[in-house]
DNA sequence: AAGATAACATACACGCATGCATGTAGGTAC
DNA sequence: GTACCTACATGCATGCGTGTATGTTATCTT
């Protein structure tokens, strides 16, 4: 049911996502949902979360192995590349356009959730820094927010399209953060 | 109007996109609106319509009087960011992604324009190509696709921040590339 | 000045998705 | 075997948005 709603959830969104699809979907009805989950809202919650869920466990572990902050979000984005070649993952996406400057329960739920991915690739950027292997430039998060979007962006346009969206998420990473793509962790 | 329902379809998208907000915020009724276009499908096809003409306005000059493919393509995505202030300009990114996957007229139409943007960037690609300045790799196809994708994808999650977002849309867009954003031309 | 037409506003019918209330089948406890 | 609970399916009421038909007012034509 979960994996039905993500389906549903990044080829639709949450305002055109039909419930009764979703059951179906499933090989259940809607009553099913209803007894699964307490409205519609209540279900994106979940699916959000599971995404996330998955999302730490497969590319987490990529990311944490590199000592080295600009080869970790390298990995990174590599890892979010591969991770997005099931259609489920661009439900962070498609709702995040979805409720971006609305004040809706799920918008902000998948807010708190994009937070700690921002923080994230903040901490591994300052650290960069420290390192010298990024340069000097606009603050921290502004270059998270263009990492993660230009990551996302070009994923997202590829569609799936292996092997070359690993390789071009890398690469238009890379760029946000300020680095040559021809370095060897890229190419 | 068609600046109201820009606004709406970049907010809401186009299955949350209310008529009734769209025609108040002009000042009209859903009359009105009933009256300068057949359904919310025309008013939608209208909207991409103007969009892409203010598009090709504003940015296609930058592009075009640089002789350089590569300055060319940084200029596409210099401009594209600045052009992007304005929220008008998701609707593009929107729409695509409500539409992807789908056979709904609108998506049919928006993909007929935004094919326009790829074929371009793609013939900018492979002149760089001969000329050496972009180095080989996927698909020039494929590489345009990133460099769109990056590009907006960056553009979309700082949100208009300037002045960091030109900045940071023209080294994502450098890097899908796969050119170094250390380059006079980017930075 | 009268008729025609454009530019709107108003009111209503229809479809559709949600949410909830009710019904039913299978398993478990005692 | 009866009481009860879980896991669903079914059916109905409600709200909401679209599309359209019908008014109303301004502007243009001759």
């Amino acid at each position: 049911m979960l994996e039905s709603a993500a389906r549903g959830l990044s080829r639709y969104g949450y305002g055109n996502l039909i419930l009764e699809r979703v059951a179906s979907e499933a090989g259940y009805t809607r009553g099913a949902l209803y007894h699964q989950f307490k409205d519609k809202e209540d279900l994106a919650l979940a699916v959000i979360d599971w995404v996330d869920e998955t999302w730490r466990e497969e590319v987490g572990p990529l990311v944490d192995r590199e000592p080295d902050p600009v080869v970790a979000l390298i990995a990174l984005a590599r890892g979010h590349a591969v991770f997005c070649r099931r259609d489920v993952a661009r439900v962070a996406m498609a709702l995040r356009l979805e409720f971006s400057g609305q004040d809706h329960p799920v918008g902000r739920h998948l807010r708190r959730v994009s937070e700690s991915l921002v923080k994230r690739c903040t901490r591994l950027i300052t650290a960069g820094r420290r390192a010298g292997t990024i340069p000097a430039g606009p603050p921290a998060r502004v270059i998270a927010l263009a990492f993660i979007g230009a990551m996302e962006g070009a994923v997202l346009e590829l569609a799936g399209q292996a092997p070359h969206d690993e390789l071009l998420a890398a690469r238009a990473a890379a760029g946000a953060l300020g680095i040559d793509p021809d370095q060897p962790s890229i190419a």
